[in-house]
DNA sequence: GAAAACTGCTAATACGTATTAGCTGTTAAT
DNA sequence: ATTAACAGCTAATACGTATTAGCAGTTTTC
């Protein structure tokens, strides 16, 4: 079975008794080429190509040419299952659209590794079947990230990734901007006592967060309570968050956020009269609750966009890549208020 | 910029002492060659390919070989805008499992086409990257499905397909079964006057929803009513509903189910009191409404996997693919309820 | 009327790997 | 002592395209 007798250039050739080469310069050969085959012979090749239904090989084309019109895109984590799902997707539709657009097929790389850990450079690398790639994930392994700059592969990351041992060009979100945004809006509100959940860990993402709230400590807000494991009962966040006497509560995971939510509702305190909340990033699914957190917004599809087309323009000029950081815009919500003017009344 | 020097096996050969036959057999050749070379010098050969990071070309190794480890994903509609994304996602989630179990990479041929209008057989036509394809989209064109029938090229479609010209392998649901289960659910429920909402487009899967609603027609059933365009003044269908004397409707598209509820509620109608409701497949996105409607889960999950599976199994073993139909479990749901005793009331 | 320019093509080669046929030197069989 | 078998490799080629150099014949130029 699948017998292909796939057509060549060659079967193509004798059909129109030219020669294999004509037929390629045909195709695409350079003007000042073409204009040496009257029109009379492009026209003979051409009708065999439409009766024949004749397509070049992909694959012998990059083999002579070294390019290929296609993406790589490799995630750290499996880009489909549904826990994923809702955080890829987005990025993957930004990516498709442009690459649609730029002509570009996309190659999603995810036979590499071994059992469940990824690795770009495994024992059989396929990143060169793309002409580049694009690197997402939550958490990046920084010793790939580092070969990758010093191989000089065309490859772009989404989201800020600090230097190693040179700088990786991406398009990331300005989180940290944001976060300051967010933490002056709180102050300008009264609030002095902040609480910031959520882990300090090594990830370019959570560092962001973190500088953006710790920036303007100092200047009207002071750190009350910072709670660094994630998945705590959420009873026990809302008593520190109490007891602590912060007025309002950052959080880096709005899972976290909806629980304590949750928890607060059930004891009976209201947000944002008894204490405000605010969410660092994009309800990534925001049907879910019924509260509308004060966040902003992680333009997810944008920078799918944009990664992509720095990717093509790597490629396409062998060029270096630059470093882009896009605006979140704040998401004003419903749980960022003024602060009570008797917090201590919440206790009761 | 972007200066790869990439390494071959003729740099690996020079630093090894060998030849470039060599060390592509040390790399994978067969047992048999492989057993004529003694271990120091693959022990060479191999430590030479460490320290360089050497890896083959996939891109020559196809040219060679002939087979990639690519798996082609085309999708007659764009895969991830959010419009469509919670249609195909499922798919991809079990294809891109399976892919990776397979130890697959997926090709997604976002490029072809003119405008919006996808289309396998471009003018370049990219599928022969890949192995094989997988195709899914709501409806295929059938002129591109029979070229790949009679191409003898690889590919699995996702959902049933009419013959063209020959068999078309794929991995379905089976509507028609799941259909005709739910139909005969109502009528041994008392109901006698059935409607249906949607249209009989030519798409397989449409036509075999209404293939198994009408195959049970006559033992107890009747059709009533048949609106076919969708997208109609969810009013004007429930009036229909209403006029028409039908007990139980059963929609094609969730959306319209919704939104008929929704209108009855308004009326002081209530589901499935005064009438029942059943929708012909997953909803999709469950969590919009708050109904949770009578119908049939399809597993497009396992659809994905199975039909990757059966891909690499045609790939791999060169057989011609066959054709499945997964069961669709019934979803009980809340909307599927006794015929009600005097229907006639109804309109008051 | 010889050189130059141009027209219409083709031969040859490169791309990087897989694979087969086969070469050279050694050991085993008869 | 000759042949046969085998060990340890390598040369050569195929895969299908793109591209450059250049050939043979015709036309232009001065």
């Amino acid at each position: 079975m699948t017998g292909h007798k796939r057509l060549t250039q060659n079967d193509i050739a004798k059909l129109a008794g030219v020669s294999q080469a004509t037929v390629s310069l045909v195709l695409n050969g350079a003007p000042t080429a073409l204009a040496r085959i009257p029109a009379e012979t492009r026209e003979r090749v051409q009708a065999v190509i439409q009766t024949t239904g004749y397509v070049a090989d992909p694959i012998a084309r990059r083999m002579a040419k070294g390019l290929n019109r296609i993406l790589g895109v490799f995630t750290y984590e499996p880009a489909f299952p549904s826990a994923q799902a809702d955080f890829f997707t987005p990025f993957l539709l930004g990516i498709e659209e442009e690459a649609q657009h730029q002509n570009y097929d996309l190659l999603l790389l995810t036979s590499a590794g071994v059992g469940n850990n990824r690795k770009i450079f495994s024992e059989n690398n396929r990143l060169r079947i793309a002409d580049g790639c694009l690197v997402l994930g939550r958490e990046f392994d920084r010793k790939e990230l580092a070969r990758l700059v010093t191989e000089d592969y065309p490859f772009v990351a989404i989201g800020r990734r600090d230097d190693v041992g040179g700088p990786v060009p991406y398009v990331g979100g300005d989180y940290e901007a944001a976060t300051r945004h967010l933490v002056e809006m709180a102050v300008s509100l009264g609030h002095s006592q902040l609480a910031y959940i959520g882990p300090e860990g090594p990830a370019e993402s959570i560092v962001d967060r973190w500088r953006g709230f710790v920036s303007t400590l100092g200047e009207g807000g002071e750190l009350a309570l910072h709670v660094d494991a994630v998945n705590r009962p959420a009873g026990e966040i809302l008593d520190g968050i109490v007891s602590s006497g912060a007025t309002a509560a950052f959080f880096i995971e709005l899972a976290d956020a909806v629980r304590v939510e949750a928890a607060a509702r059930e004891r009976g305190l209201s947000v944002p009269q008894d204490f405000s909340m605010v969410v660092l990033g994009s309800h990534i699914r925001a049907g879910r609750s019924p509260v509308r957190f004060t966040s902003y917004d992680i333009p997810r599809e944008e920078m799918g966009r944009q990664a992509t087309a720095m990717l093509v323009n790597r490629i396409e000029t062998a060029s270096a890549g630059s470093q882009i950081l896009l605006t979140c815009e704040p998401v004003e919500g419903e749980t960022l208020g003024p602060c009570p003017s008797n917090p201590a009344k919440r206790a009761q």
